[in-house]
DNA sequence: CACGAGTCCTTGAGTCAATCAAGCAATCTC
DNA sequence: GAGATTGCTTGATTGACTCAAGGACTCGTG
């Protein structure tokens, strides 16, 4: 679920478009790994293990508890799509690492999840720069 | 979690941008109803209600199934936030209503929820308007 | 009118995501 | 080296979600 609501009655026309956006985004998201067989929070972690990459890291960068992130990659371990190596430097920590079948996965996922890759097609070079921009400032970036 | 993240190498800067507004619109969302006692899912239901609706519809519109939706409004009405009122056209329906609680809590998390009115007033109005149609057609809308 | 099919919702069972508290092992600080 | 801290795991719980099954109601057809 998770869709964003807006006021159906409030909302400008600008704030409905984002909303509309970012519904559009989360469901292609969602689709895209549900097609590959992954949740969305496997695929999540799929993707930042893009590079190597400790359990906290992955906790603070996807915002949730370690014990989270632990269970997760138990299960994608187990589906050999990542692997845990132990850190020589610390041995307390473990780094992240996705397996060739990970990586095969994973760029199958990104092949399906078209959607900012169709949007941005559908934009001309200048119109890409302008949404670019106006997204950033939109956020006070 | 269900942070969407984007190929770090291969992303051009309009997906790179996307997938930022997203994630804040996302976040933004979520903190704000966690922040009135209320998970995504109870106020993504809240805001749908805002008119008078059947399960079957919230589901639909939700893209879940109509089980979750029960679920969903039996807490919300625990809570004295909707009413389940009989369908006097047909008796096997339902239709959900917000409660006068509910009304000033949705409120307030609209309030709360400030992303989507901070992003349009970072904006000068004929900014707006471009981003409006840029979103549009990169949905292809 | 009655019967069967279809609709609307609920219940129950099961899975995954998420959080918290507790614990273990390794490291750091003094 | 003792004690605190860090990095991760385990266990318990809660909520979201899906599916299968069932009950109540409606509708269409004969």
């Amino acid at each position: 679920m998770a869709v964003p609501s807006v006021p159906a009655s409030a909302a400008t026309d600008v704030e409905q478009a984002m909303f509309e956006f970012v519904d559009a985004y989360n469901q292609a998201w969602e689709a895209a790994a549900n097609e590959h067989g992954l949740s969305t929070a496997h695929a999540c972690v799929l993707g930042r293990v893009e590079t190597r990459r400790s359990m906290g890291e992955l906790a603070e960068e996807l915002r949730c508890d370690a014990s989270n992130i632990t269970q997760i990659v138990v299960r994608l371990e187990a589906r050999e799509l990542v692997r845990r190596e132990p850190n020589p430097d610390d041995r307390r920590s473990r780094q992240i690492v996705r397996t060739p079948d990970g990586d095969d996965l994973y760029g199958a996922f990104e092949e399906t999840f078209a959607f900012p890759r169709a949007a941005a097609a559908n934009l001309t070079a200048a119109e890409r720069e302008q949404l670019t921009a106006l997204l950033r400032k939109a956020m006070r970036g």
